[in-house]
DNA sequence: GAAAATCATTTTGTATGCAATTTATCCGAG
DNA sequence: CTCGGATAAATTGCATACAAAATGATTTTC
């Protein structure tokens, strides 16, 4: 299935922290389509597969159930959280209302260093745009947004955010463009990364929020269109 | 040992969703204050307070470390949460931006009969006002806050917002306010009112917003204050 | 032949036992 | 008397065993 040596390493269990490490592999599982949404989370077959008892196993459901990746069922397990359109909707209006915070207090507090390494991400991006290099285009895209996370220098901001984002992780960063929605977004960034600049927080808030809401808009869309070809 | 009286019908523990019922009784234990932030939780302790055994106490362990109420330590158990300063800064920021976007929301999705309960609440938390009853005024008050969560129609957004709120919730619904503080807080709950018959989000979002940021303020000042007591 | 009921199997939930780690106590050296 | 180290006690973490509930299959009844 794996490549042995490198990828043991890699998926292997640290026995040291087991609850966590589980969850953990459980949380990677998820993300990465191992298990989809709606699956039951059967203990027995999952003992197995990580080699681990139930006990610590049963503790991970606990933990992941409280970032809202697994839905625990009285007398029933666990599924793997299933989100109705409505959910991932109403999760970006809130996505985009802090990242929206977070913009305002990051052009308050952002380091020069900080500042720096945004900018070059920013390059990073476009330079993956460039290519039409979508994968690259959201991996920068993504570590921009993480780090004007950090720079707002909030860690209840940054952990609610974690906490949302993980959730619709898939669906926000596997998405598709068309390339004029894809030319916008870069737009965007670069009137973002100047407000960053000149430290004007309003105005920076006012750009995350119809940034996101243009990402949840096309999302969405792009969500009812495949909902819809699965039904024909 | 089946419940006999009623008494013991409500304190004693729901067989049936065991750790769900540990977790529930501990979140109580903590906002009430039985179990003060950064004491340390005892499993053989609270097997024999709670009369269930470890195994359902360490799940619910994990179910509130989910919801930032306690703390997991390798090795060492569980702690209450201890939240410094910073962090009630920090969460109220967060709270602040979320009670907006709440506002604009429901400004946008109020039902008649939502709006009518909240005139209701609004006289309730008047007549406290009146009676200088403290007590009575936060019960009126976080009513109308969760009522105007449960307008805005986002699910997301309520979660999110019970997660913050019951980590704070002791600091947030049992501090202490000045005459005016508390005139003034009477004086912006009556102008939000006006904002949500208007249907005008923006105005009310804006107004919530410094609502939060004065009760931050105000807030914030007396730990302080208190801080400065308690180390003289 | 279909619906209902009963029984077996599977799966989840809780309790307990054992190993490993941490914490407390005691003793001796400086 | 204090500090450090060794040992004992307590506590946590994981695995397993048992109990209860749910699921599925088979038989019974109409």
């Amino acid at each position: 299935m794996l490549p042995e040596t490198i990828a043991d390493t890699v998926t292997s269990i640290d026995r040291s922290a087991l609850h966590a490490a589980v969850a953990a592999r459980l949380k990677a599982m998820i993300i990465e389509g191992v298990l989809v949404p709606g699956a039951r989370l059967n203990e027995r077959v999952l003992c197995e597969q990580l080699d681990v008892s139930r006990t610590p196993l049963r503790e991970a459901f606990k933990l992941l159930s409280g970032v809202g990746l697994i839905e625990l069922q009285q007398n029933r397990g666990a599924v793997v959280a299933r989100l109705a359109l409505e959910d991932i909707d109403a999760t970006f209006t809130v996505i985009a209302s802090l990242e929206g915070l977070a913009g305002e207090l990051a052009a308050q507090h952002i380091t020069d260093s900080e500042l720096t390494e945004i900018r070059a991400l920013q390059f990073e991006m476009l330079a993956s745009h460039a290519r039409r290099d979508l994968p690259g285009y959201f991996s920068a895209n993504m570590r921009i947004h993480a780090c004007l996370s950090s720079a707002a220098k909030n860690p209840v901001l940054a952990e609610t955010f974690e906490r949302l984002n993980t959730r619709i992780f898939a669906t926000r960063y596997r998405s598709n463009l068309t390339p004029e929605r894809w030319d916008q977004a870069v737009a965007e960034h670069a009137e973002m990364l100047k407000c960053l600049e000149a430290r004007d927080g309003r105005q920076l808030r006012q750009l995350l929020e119809t940034h996101l809401h243009n990402k949840r808009a096309t999302i969405m869309a792009e969500l009812r269109s495949r909902q819809q070809d699965e039904a024909a």
